[in-house]
DNA sequence: GAAATTCTTGACCACACGGTCAGGTTGGGC
DNA sequence: GCCCAACCTGACCGTGTGGTCAAGAATTTC
């Protein structure tokens, strides 16, 4: 029957499958985070998703495709962000800041994800590179026909899209991937709630003044 | 033995050493920065330093007592950097534009060593945490206190300095970090004079226009 | 209920890695 | 010219790695 896939009804099998992909995806993010593809380990992984070694490679064949697998779903939350603010329908002040917001929240939630697509561009990003290519080169000129079009309507200066976007992601991962570095300048704390908040508003700031948007709208939030 | 010494610079003692030395940490940064710290290899560090394996090992050791030597000569450009413009004497709009134009400059002048540094910190600065609790939170104390005394003076909006140099160090950084981002939405070109003098100014605007200062001074270039 | 299929797992490789070492070579001091 | 220390290096080693496998436990299908 015409079963929809989308939400399975679980039958044990299926369930054992997502239960524990899901479990080993998650362990493989936490690893792969703090050690990056070649120093974190399939044995540490399997520990900390708390399945014996082998089970990792039935499901996912080996270390390479795991580490893809992880990546991918970081990706596409990415992109998709992305596409949801900066549209021709919005006023630049509402996209921009929305976006940055959005982006900076991403940042907050899930750090370890951030840091590993850093990690793999950093390192010249050789398992992700066609990818990026095609999906993310095509998203990017999009974005940026809006932009010129916001900046031919006179409704923001006239900013070279791509920079600005380089920018705004430099910007907000940098709280997710440099952390440490974040947490050491501000007296080995994890940073707060209200420190994280001046941040978002910082950036923010630094996007729509420097764009010469006049009109920051506060509403907007995530 | 066919093989001639690559810089041969006929001397004393103390020049062999040197010459080793120097072509061990040049062929190591470009190894570290490639692969990070745990996918280098010893061997391919020696491979491109034309030199058998045991000699890296003669001269530093190990391979982590080797990849510290490389950080460090890093990380005391990038302070000496800042503190050479960040001061009290000049005005804000000379001080930041100074130091987003060298930063940039950086970024494009040695972009593998930028790399390994934020390779470091994006593990969690295992291996110089402690020297950047001492010595970078030291510096930014600095020069948060020099920000704060063109705000107080009305030279600037007030921005929190912490923040506004995560912005700036983030900004700059990754079009040396992220270079294979960045080729890949631009047309899988390595970036150009022409597009490079853009992005620094687009940052420059970003900095200085986000901070409400309103007079950009041209004429400080690095 | 038995055959087929999927899942689980401990034990086991082949190999690449960082590091060592003994023995050789080179260069400076006398 | 001789000696000593610094320098060089091929060959070697123990460890830890990604990956395999075969046999067994579930689960579904007939």
């Amino acid at each position: 029957m015409p079963v929809t896939r989308a939400v399975p009804a679980a039958g044990p099998r299926e369930t054992i499958r997502q239960a524990s992909t899901a479990q080993i995806l998650a362990a493989a993010e936490r690893v792969f985070a703090a050690r990056g593809f070649h120093g974190a380990t399939m044995a540490q992984i399997a520990r900390e998703a708390g399945l014996p070694k082998a089970n990792l490679h039935y499901y996912f064949g080996t270390k390479e495709r795991l580490y893809r697998a992880v990546l991918e779903g970081i990706l596409s939350l990415w992109l998709d962000r992305a596409a949801a603010w900066i549209t021709p329908a919005r006023d630049p002040g509402t996209a921009l800041a929305g976006y940055v917001r959005a982006k900076m929240a991403d940042s907050r939630d899930r750090p370890e994800a951030s840091r590993i697509f850093a990690g793999e561009v950093l390192a010249g990003a050789p398992r992700i590179r066609d990818y990026l290519r095609i999906e993310l080169r095509r998203r990017v000129a999009a974005h940026a026909a809006v932009i010129e079009g916001w900046i031919a309507a006179g409704l923001m200066d006239p900013v070279a899209p791509a920079p600005l976007f380089f920018a705004i992601w430099a910007m907000t991962q940098t709280y997710a991937d440099f952390a440490a570095k974040i947490e050491v300048v501000l007296d080995s704390r994890p940073i707060g709630p209200a420190e994280f908040a001046i941040a978002t508003e910082t950036v923010v700031r630094l996007v729509l003044q420097g764009c010469g948007i006049r009109k920051p709208r506060e509403g907007d939030r995530t």
